[in-house]
DNA sequence: GATGAATGAGGATTCATTCAT
DNA sequence: AATGAATGAATCCTCATTCAT
């Protein structure tokens, strides 16, 4: 059930109640991981605080310590997760027109999904629920990253390809493409060779995703996808 | 909180309980809908059987009068939605190598999918979660339908760009893109000029990944994406 | 603790759950005598759910098959208990002037409310509180009782004793006078001989405020306070 | 919520927890004041020690360190709180009788118990409730206080229309109508031109009163009750 | 003296389910 | 086929309290 290792061993039963904790800053840290991977695993309503306080080796009254309910710890775990990784989007966007077509950029964004598996499914959760969350991410992230993506693959010389207006297609089929291996992981582990968390699946998709961008950019260079060295 | 509408008007008060329904073979349906509208939108836990229920136009125990249980009428749900899906690939997978490169195939499937948007969601929730359902769905639909489509683009003259064992990293590629804007939707929607569940949105996202396809299956002609007339 | 005989015999362990009540429209009531008591006694804080749902005789959740929750079941609580006193305060007050000075009167407001002793402690609760729940009751009863209160006051010939700016005064000393004995009940029992409660505190209390009211409205007659007959 | 003014300002987010208090000495007084308003609020069960805490500027730890536990806390209110009221009402009983039949005694307790308006909520909670609280402070305190307080009116000329065993309900009576309009101010206030509780309502309370209580007593002189300057 | 973090017990409420009607 | 009433288990969360700092 809870796969997450805990990392503080339960006290002991006899060991008196509200007692020492050998790493008191680690607690709300302890939680969001535990949390991250709760929520990613089963969505907001499948975990229970029962099983969170668990899994970072608390008792769930414990929890209100850190934070003041389960949304607030749910917003907690979206803001931490998906934040990092749409400003590596959003660095990498900016990072202007690179000449090798975007392998670079495409090695960064899987890497740095690939570390963070939980997020795409988090993301997903919400995304399919339309959640209040989601709205408000939306708005302060996703909204930006939109109009900034399209104003960069506007000016690549490589998207004459594309239309003006099939821009943001385009960059929701990237996010798909990226998010999705992660996302469904549990699924594709039934149906696909390797798991695509794993590294080789993050070396392969990396690859794999390359390859298909540049096909998709039209470029002509370089057909096997050799991959830039940034694969990692 | 529920935006379906209920099919069936509340009884009205003075009506005594438990009577007359006017169309009574229809509550099965009615209940599968609702079930379906609010699996995807809440997942399996998010979704009472007092909400079904309401949105059924029922009280809860009368679900127990159709289906035994909470999870026998989420399967049901999962199998009636999915089912479909799958065996609309199934049988577009099998249908061998058309002519037109794909468009007729994408062009199907887009708008199969359209017409049963809770699908994606709802399969996007399991997946996620790596369920029990899933699964076995997996291994019931989902591995042949890989094994069979990759067979399928072995055979494909203009698969030549691809590696035989990038085959199934492109099979489960065309699922995202497929699936993902409809799952994304209500994510999507505060992000992009058009809802992809609108009927705009599906010419749209067909026209899109017929012009995507070819440009991955290596073809050359019509590279503006005449859509093949079957967009609909 | 519960000092209310529970009317339905707890069910025998191994009877099966969610079976019969031998009489089904009881349970209302019965919710509604043993929380109104249990309310009177420990306030609206101190009655637990679980504890009122003991005294009903049934499970918590049992509860919110007839009141959507705690609050709810306390307000109507508070409406089932208050209105009737407040009526008959009223129908009294309407009555008009009596040639007996108010004997009848006394003796019909303590031999009501002696037959609801709970309902002056969950007021006096609820007026210490100053609860919503009041601030609107006081507004639909309260305050018309009092307007018409001190409009009959005005027609009697024999409140020639007080100025009209006193009489609102007086209105709430008669109601401090008939309330209080009931709402201190608990406390007085240790103070004095009779309980207020009893038949005999209520007999002695309805001579004691007869005379008391004859003084205050400066009655001469029967000094000795020849109780009118209707003492009970 | 809490409508009483922290006296305390929180303190600045950066100054270093458990530190400097301007004034040490002043906590556990202030823990009281604060007390003594929230439980005459909220009764006992309504009142928790983290507001309890708030309303003092502490966290709720810190109240261990004043007193051993929320009843102890409770007990120093009720004591602190109680007390002098009935020593006052003692003292004024044990003066014996006074020429102005009563005015300076109604004066002096109307205008004490007005400088401590929480209390009688207070006694009001607990004497509603039967709680052990009172019933040992109705040993203490009330006890005796009846006890000399019937004594002492048998002394009294003026008590010549009341039976001996009528005494008891005389003093009861007193008690409800000293006591009551404080105790339920927050109704009253909904319900009367004037807050019993504001000076206005003191002193119109005390003319009131003194004009009641020598009706009572058979008084004939100064019928309009000038009242004796003591009022204050 | 003050606090943050921890906790067991209990708070109200929801849940899926059952059964007699 | 539909329902109201009942329920055990589980929900999220609050409570009073403790203890190391």
């Amino acid at each position: 059930m809870t796969d997450e290792p805990r990392r503080r061993p339960a006290r002991r039963p006899d060991e008196p109640a509200g007692t020492i904790d050998p790493d008191p800053r680690a607690s709300r840290a302890r939680i969001l991981d535990a949390a991250e991977a709760l929520f990613a695993e089963r969505g907001f309503d499948g975990a229970s605080m029962r099983d969170l306080a668990t899994a970072a080796g608390l008792q769930p009254a414990s929890l209100y310590n850190h934070f003041p309910g389960k949304h607030a710890l749910y917003e907690a775990v979206l803001e931490r997760g998906i934040r990092p990784v749409l400003d590596e989007i959003a660095r990498v966007a900016a990072a202007g027109v690179p000449r090798d077509g975007g392998d670079a950029i495409v090695a960064a964004l899987v890497s740095h999904v690939g570390r963070r598996p939980h997020v795409p499914r988090l993301l997903q959760h919400e995304a399919a629920r339309g959640g209040e969350h989601l709205a408000e991410l939306a708005r302060r992230f996703l909204r930006p990253l939109f109009a900034q993506g399209v104003a960069a693959l506007k000016l690549r010389p490589d998207t004459r390809l594309w239309h003006d207006d099939e821009l943001s297609l385009l960059l929701a089929a990237f996010m798909h493409l990226i998010f999705g291996p992660f996302a469904m992981a549990p699924l594709l582990r039934e149906v696909m060779p390797v798991d695509p968390r794993s590294p080789e699946g993050i070396e392969q998709q990396t690859r794999f995703l390359q390859k298909l961008v540049r096909l998709l950019m039209g470029a002509t260079e370089s057909p096997n996808g050799e991959p830039s060295d940034e694969t990692r």
